[in-house]
DNA sequence: GCAAACAGTACTGATACGGTCCAGTTTCCG
DNA sequence: CGGAAACTGGACCGTATCAGTACTGTTTGC
């Protein structure tokens, strides 16, 4: 379904509620989890993760907690993607190294490229920033008239 | 990871494959297959749902085969994708209707459904017959055309 | 020293994906 | 008229990945 997983999404969750705190706050696992209505293990595991990419610190003992490693502007939703579930790819083919033998395809693995830079761009251009404000129109500005 | 099912992979081949044939040329479930480097179960599988969702002709019988409905600059990659997953939602909230009950995703959701509509934009921006060309730079038309 | 909170790992169950097979129907050709 | 070729429809199963849980260890603050 091109569709992320459920534990990205979440982890998007988690990280844009961190970034509604003032700058350095930090927040327990706990409270996360009570805060978005999620079990507290799964919690716990995306944020261990997340520390670990770099994208939260951790602080630990009695009144630790976490808090985003940078500001909200300079996360992207493609950096979150990618450390929850690794590099994006569309296809197979689309990713570094093409293994597959369907000459076909790999015929169109050019237009895989470009339309995984797509993805990639349209994910690039949402931080989480615009997640915690109200609305986000970062690139193209003017919708028109979607269906 | 963002990716489409190995499945509707093969499914674009098998297009772009058909797209390559003359105007109403049709090719065998067996040939398509040989040609692909398929097992013949699964390329009938998927010809068979595309035939049902009116992107392909069929025709029964012996000298029997498949055909493109449309012409290949008629079908875009949205189409394609649609057809055999499904509509395009890059998270559950994305969807037509959601019932997710995190508020703090819910906050995100018209975000999340820019950033689906950049994804098919993408998607509708490749037809079929710039897959079978050389190489498709549809939207952005920043350079020299396809050789 | 104890409690709170993060860190790491291992395990389990559900779901969807990928693949295969079978029986049936239609059409062409001899 | 009969047989072969080819599409149609549905059912089935093994496997991989995902989602969730539990347990144990380590660090920190009071």
């Amino acid at each position: 379904m091109i569709r992320v997983a459920k534990l990205t999404d979440y982890g998007i969750a988690l990280m844009t509620r961190l970034a509604q705190e003032e700058p350095g706050g930090s927040i327990t696992a706990r409270d996360l989890a009570a805060s978005l209505g999620l079990p507290l293990p799964t919690v716990s595991k995306l944020l261990k993760l997340l520390a670990r990419r770099q994208l939260l610190v951790s602080q630990r003992g009695a009144h630790g907690g976490y808090a985003l490693a940078r500001r909200p502007e300079e996360i992207t939703l493609a950096e979150l993607v990618g450390a929850l579930e690794g590099p994006v790819a569309v296809t197979e083919c689309a990713a570094d190294d093409c293994s597959c033998e369907l000459e076909t395809t790999c015929d169109v693995k050019d237009n895989w490229s470009w339309i995984n830079r797509q993805v990639m761009s349209a994910l690039e251009g949402v931080t989480l920033r615009e997640m915690t404000g109200s609305l986000a129109r970062p690139a193209g500005g003017k919708h028109e008239g979607s269906a």
